[in-house]
DNA sequence: TTAGGTGCAAATTGTTTGCATCGCC
DNA sequence: GGCGATGCAAACAATTTGCACCTAA
């Protein structure tokens, strides 16, 4: 991974303390899918302060620079992720809030021939399955650190 | 299709005049894709005089009696149809805003087998497909019916 | 008659914008 | 020094809610 300085200068965006911990805090393993109010309140906690105007804006540039990717979970808000060289798809756990991706080339497949048939050319997709855990032990919910990855839903 | 008397009854709603009329639209063909503010705007243009406020009442009660399902395409707004026996899901024509609708029996496999993987029972799903016409001929960006179909993008 | 439904206006929530100030290059 | 970036507050858009009044059962 570029350090955040270079990978904002590529993006052709100055190189700014908020938006060196704005990309900071979105790489963190821990915050794989957050709103901008969760942006905004984990750099509170982190004694950061940034205007929440300037986390929705650097948000919108980041996504403008394809740095992150925007999805609308059900529940209304946005959330973002970094970009990764690979699509792939989520499957959200209704009873945790735990968020695992997937990648499927048969279903990827099915989606181009099924526009193709139709004489769209595909510019992308969202695929969201939304499940709630077989064995509750297995989920997450009473787990500590799954408050990090739950999706406010 | 059963009266929407009969409907509402069934779903435990007081049979109400804005209840008939909403539903009412919603049944019309034209109407597939629609918004809280497009059925607002098209009881205004029948005349019909109903609050915006008891629009998105009757939407949500619709929604949890399962007469109709709700979609979050891009941009925000929520988008309802009436809620149909077999599941299909979603081709959005960006440049037309046409919507398309499809159903694809080795995708909804595909996902069962995913969220077993994962040891997740899958409750529900949502998948958008987003692309562009080939030929602009064939594309409704012109037409004039396309305007019933569109979907505020 | 009465529990439930409606309309209006005000409140919420998520997000964007105007503007004066501030900080990289 | 200048232009872009930031912070704050105000503006917005979509949706929900409180409350007095109305209406179907």
């Amino acid at each position: 991974m570029p350090s955040s300085d270079v990978q904002l200068k590529k993006a052709g965006l100055k190189v700014t303390s908020p938006r060196i911990k704005i990309l900071d805090v979105l790489k963190h393993p821990n915050n794989q899918h957050v709103s901008a109010e969760d942006v905004y309140r984990l750099l509170m906690e982190l004694g950061d302060e940034v205007g929440l105007a300037t986390v929705y804006r650097v948000l919108n540039q980041f996504e403008d620079a394809g740095i992150i990717t925007r999805h609308h979970f059900e529940g209304g808000r946005s959330v973002f992720e970094l970009t990764t060289k690979d699509h792939h798809d989520h499957l959200v756990c209704l009873t945790c809030g735990r968020v695992i991706e997937f990648e499927d080339p048969i279903i990827e497949q099915q989606q181009l021939k099924i526009a193709n048939e139709h004489n769209l050319k595909l510019t992308n997709h969202s695929l969201y399955l939304y499940g709630e855990c077989k064995e509750p032990e297995t989920c997450e919910y009473n787990s500590e650190s799954a408050d990090h990855h739950r999706v406010g839903i």
